[in-house]
RNA sequence: GGACGAUUAGCUCAGUUGGGAGAGCACCGCCCUUACAAGGCGGGGGUCACUGGUUCAAGCCCAGUAUCGUCCA
């Protein structure tokens, strides 16, 4: 073995060859686990949350795969109907200088296909690094066959069922985009912008109650008043109220439109009067349905204004309620410079009363980046109501889980609430919606255009036309674990592997798509007895991985780590091209190449894939964000190394040796050592376990930690030492049995964490150890169990003697500046019978650890000579000074132990003096600090002594 | 404005029926000892945000305050 770990050696041909022997697909059992990956968009590439989770994800599955379980993770793309689309015309628009439109729908989607051939499998690429266990022939896209299949199901069921409905309502327009997009795809952000207050004159010679002949409005938005269809007064005001019912004359387009009463308008805001625009606000759209207002809708689908309004009636039908015509001198103006040219006609006009500065919330597309503008347009729904009670009591029921609980209350609050869902988008790439139209407008819903004429008896002569618009990517991904499972026409993998066990994912996907995917799944997918299926049993929600400093990593603030980076480093200058390279905003380059060259002056060291994972499980708590800690990287791949070169020293003793293999008959002597890391790595056993099992990563790495540096390599390596150097054969034998077939066992307790180590040296290690293997790989052996007779708590507490014995000889030694390499002689004081027998048996493990020339046990009337002391228990541990150690330098040390001792001593008996502790606490409490006292007396009255007698020197 | 979460060592964080305040990294001292200097041995370091309450006993339970964060309006 080389010296030093290195992951690069190992990692891509392991993968290679675990994929290429199909050790990720499920197995023939008959006991299922299965987990749905979050499907990653088809444009993505790997970030530190994919690896966080994913790395959850494979944990989960290679631990249940070698609990014997048929496991299967189930992995695939979405669409991402948004995104991909425009990295494709993006692409078109500078490869050839052509648009979509120059291609033509047909010929642009085959571009998309195209493109996904090519650059699609990227993020698949980069998670076969991290190690995922993935079975890769199952992979799926939202967009194949069979999934398409799945939707046009679906949205038809649901259409027959009255769950889907077409609708003219105000959506949120992407202007830039030109589709609607759901309430979940704005991202509300607070602006400095202003507030105009308006005149509006008063019709018919009306007066408010201080005899004006105007009403004043404030508005955020002045460029709607050309769609105005009323205005809001509050019932209760004083000011108003008894011009209810009249009317006022709206300025620049002399429309007449009525003065309503209404809750909305609020006294205490503004001038107290709000215009009402219903086909531009959505407050206003409510205000106008309660007093059945006409809406006028005044812009295109660039946001831009019209010249001839759209006038519909309150049921969205063509209206001729008001004339349609708009100023011509506004027309074509996009929206905020008709804001301006508005505000100056009003001005103009003297109508304009003042200008305020104002806080406002605007909405802005989470994709474009524009301000998201309310546009009336036929739209299809989703009717979310029926579907949300059934989803709601699945977890309130128990049978879907959240870890952490808290979590639940956010799915309960959004679902009790929860709007119809906007489910058709402007786009060309996605599901098209199965419904045709004839020259009349009506519309027909079926699978095909076949079915629809068959259905329908339509005759040929009929013209249909499909519905131009495709449905959101979410909801495709809302039928994912099951779709991906085959249905609707393979059932069997259905049965075996649905309910999924576990969906690992983010907080922040929770409305968009794991609600979405209850749902959906409740609603469609039945078990034997006609009950409805959850898509998954528990939830695992992950925090965010933020830099650093706390920040959300992103592109544009130039934070971001790459994962694939992590593993197999990279140079400051390439990471300064990947950050400052292809950037939305060029002139943030500067600040970005400076912060970089701040972080990472010498860009990042190769850590390997599986110090990245320990420390993602590491860090993987309960569900709160966490700052990624580069230094906590470095920890953990000297911790791969630590075990590297641990198992170095185990083989370098082991191979070629005679190791005790049961077929062998060789006598076999365990050593206290060998009994005592036995049964610690038993406890380690069940902890792991325990962890894995209440998805406490954290606490499972931590475990493994702990023994495999401080128990195995800092105690049982250095024990095994004076056994393999000097001990009988027999003893020889035992402790290379032990230490093969901990190690052995230790590889596979770990695995699932970390694959690419354990299963490299665990091929050296596992012909030495008695283990009886059931294939090639260790992923597919079986997981450590726990075995309670491996547990020897006699061997536990003599080893913890020993081990104190040998600190308080090194802690002498430390401070009292005695070189490691001098031997030195110890006297024993107060030995008992316990003491003299853990002596007998392992004075060979103390002299070698503590670097003894000698121990002697002092007769109980021998004076010692002048001694640094340590005492453990009633047994004091003296080191004679003589020419070692200085009198005034113990004394220094005495008087620290002796303060800390009686610190101690005066707390509990402070404590054991309470008449109420004594009387209400437990016994079992009570004793236990009695003993505490007693111990912390004896020793202490063993150090007052001691320094008295050195005073005397 | 409403809801939820967080506040523990210099940093990042554990602390699961209330009874010893812990880890990793960083820091200080000694050591290239034949698995490992990506290491070994020893050591220092905390008013558990604040105030009050319950309790024999509070980092943990209750009430309130402050600061930060997230979601919603």
């Amino acid at each position: 073995m080389e010296k030093t770990f290195t992951p690069a050696d190992i990692e891509q041909a392991l993968y290679k060859s675990w994929e290429e022997q199909g050790y990720f697909s499920p197995s023939s059992a008959d006991d299922g686990y299965c987990i749905a990956i979050p499907p990653p968009n088809v444009t993505g590439s790997l970030h530190m949350g994919h690896a966080f989770q994913q790395t959850i994800m494979d944990t989960l599955i290679r631990y249940q795969r070698m609990q014997g379980k048929s496991t299967l993770w189930q992995t695939g793309c979405d669409h991402a109907g948004i995104a991909t689309q425009m990295v494709v015309e993006r692409k078109i628009a500078a490869e050839e200088e052509k648009t979509r439109h120059d291609y033509g729908r047909e010929g642009f989607i085959d571009k998309i296909w195209q493109w996904k051939e090519e650059s699609g499998g990227t993020i698949g690429q980069q998670m076969r690094r991290l190690g995922n266990s993935i079975d890769w022939s199952r992979e799926r896209f939202t967009m194949d066959e069979g999934m398409s299949e799945a939707v046009q199901e679906v949205f038809v069921r649901l259409f027959e069922d009255d769950l889907i409905y077409r609708g003219k309502r105000l959506v949120n327009w992407d202007p830039k985009f030109h589709t609607a997009i759901s309430d979940l795809e704005v991202e509300n952000k607070d602006k400095k912008g202003h507030m105009w207050h308006l005149r509006y004159p008063l019709a018919n010679g009306a007066k408010t109650a201080d005899g004006k002949d105007y009403l004043v409005v404030a508005t955020t938005r002045p460029e709607t008043v050309l769609g105005d269809t009323g205005v809001a007064v509050n019932p209760n005001d004083a000011r108003y109220k008894d011009l209810i019912g009249q009317q006022v004359l709206l300025p620049l387009v002399d429309r007449l439109i009525p003065i309503v009463g209404d809750e909305h308008a609020d006294m205490e805001k503004g001038t107290g009067c709000v215009k009402i625009t219903p086909a531009h606000d959505f407050n206003d759209n409510e205000v106008g349905k309660r007093h059945n207002l006409p809406l006028i809708n005044i812009l295109d689908k660039n946001a831009a204004l019209l010249a001839q309004a759209e006038v519909y009636s309150n049921n969205g039908e063509k209206s001729d309620a008001y004339c349609p015509k708009l100023p011509a001198e506004f027309a074509g103006m996009d929206r905020f410079v008709a804001r301006k040219a508005i505000v100056a006609a009003f001005d103009e006009l003297g109508l304009l009363v003042e200008v305020k500065e104002h806080d406002l919330v605007a909405p802005y597309g989470d994709r474009s980046g524009v301000i998201i503008e309310p546009l009336l347009t036929d739209q299809w729904y989703v009717r979310t109501a029926p579907l949300a009670a059934p989803a709601v009591a699945a977890v309130e029921n128990g049978d879907i889980e959240f870890v952490p609980k808290q979590y639940e209350n956010m799915y309960f609050a959004w679902m009790r609430d929860i709007q119809d869902w906007c489910i058709s988008r402007q786009l060309w790439w996605g599901h098209r919606i199965p419904a045709w139209y004839d020259e009349a407008g009506k519309v027909y819903v079926g699978r095909s255009e076949a079915e629809v004429r068959a259905k329908h008896k339509l005759a040929a002569e009929v013209n249909l036309s499909q519905d131009n618009d495709v449905l959101d990517t979410w909801f495709s991904s809302a039928l994912w674990t099951f779709s991906t499972l085959g249905w609707p026409n393979n059932v069997a993998d259905l049965k075996k592997f649905h309910s999924t066990d576990v969906l690992v994912t983010g907080f922040d996907i929770i409305f968009f798509w794991v609600a979405r995917m209850i749902m959906m799944t409740m609603h469609f997918i039945k078990d034997e007895q006609g009950q409805a299926q959850v898509p998954f049993k528990k939830v695992y929600v992950t925090g965010l991985i933020r830099d650093e400093n706390g920040d959300k990593m992103s592109k544009s603030k130039g934070n971001v780590v790459d994962p694939l980076d992590m593993i197999d480093g990279i140079s400051l200058d390439d990471l300064l091209a990947k950050r400052t390279g292809n950037m939305m905003q060029p002139q943030l380059a500067k600040k970005i190449t400076k912060l970089t060259k701040k972080e990472y002056p010498d860009g990042i060291e190769a850590h390997g894939t599986d110090a990245l994972r320990f420390t993602l499980t590491s860090v993987a708590s309960t569900g709160r964000d966490i700052s990624w800690d580069m230094k906590r990287l470095e920890g953990y791949r000297n911790f791969c190394n630590k075990l590297w070169n641990a198992s170095r020293y185990v083989l370098m003793n082991t191979e070629q040796h005679d190791c005790g293999r049961t077929s062998a008959t060789a006598e076999l002597e365990l050593s206290l050592a060998d009994r005592w890391i036995l049964g610690q790595f038993q406890q380690t056993v069940k902890t792991v376990h325990q962890a894995f099992d209440s998805f406490r990563f954290d606490l499972a790495s931590q475990a493994l930690y702990e023994f495999t540096w401080h128990q195995f390599c800092d105690w049982y390596l250095e024990l095994t030492k004076p056994v393999l150097f000097k001990g009988t054969e027999a003893q020889q034998r035992g402790t290379r049995h032990t230490l093969v077939n901990v190690l052995e066992n230790l590889l596979r307790l770990m695995h699932p964490i970390m694959p690419y180590i354990t299963e490299t040296i665990w091929q050296r290690v596992v012909p030495l150890s008695e283990f009886e293997k059931t294939g090639d790989s260790i992923m597919v052996q079986a997981f450590p169990q726990f075995d309670a007779s491996q547990y020897d708590q006699t061997a536990i507490d003599d080893l913890e003697w020993v081990k104190q014995f040998i600190i308080a000889i090194r802690n002498i030694r430390g401070e009292m500046d005695i070189a490691p390499s001098k031997p030195l002689p110890v006297l024993l004081k107060n030995v008992d019978a316990n003491d003299q027998r853990r002596l007998n048996e392992n004075q060979q493990f103390i002299s070698a650890l503590a670097k003894l020339a000698s121990i002697d046990v002092l007769a109980i009337d021998e004076k010692a000579p002048a001694s640094a002391t340590a005492v453990i228990g009633e047994l004091s541990v003296l080191i004679p000074m003589a020419g070692l150690i200085d009198k005034d330098a113990e004394l220094n040390r005495l008087a620290k132990a002796i303060d800390k001792l009686s610190k101690e001593t005066d707390r509990v008996r402070g404590k054991l003096s309470n008449e109420n502790f004594v009387s209400k606490a437990p016994a079992a409490v009570i004793d236990k600090e009695k003993a505490k006292l007693a111990d912390a007396e004896s020793r202490l009255a063993k150090m007052v002594d001691q320094r008295e007698e050195i005073a005397l020197l």
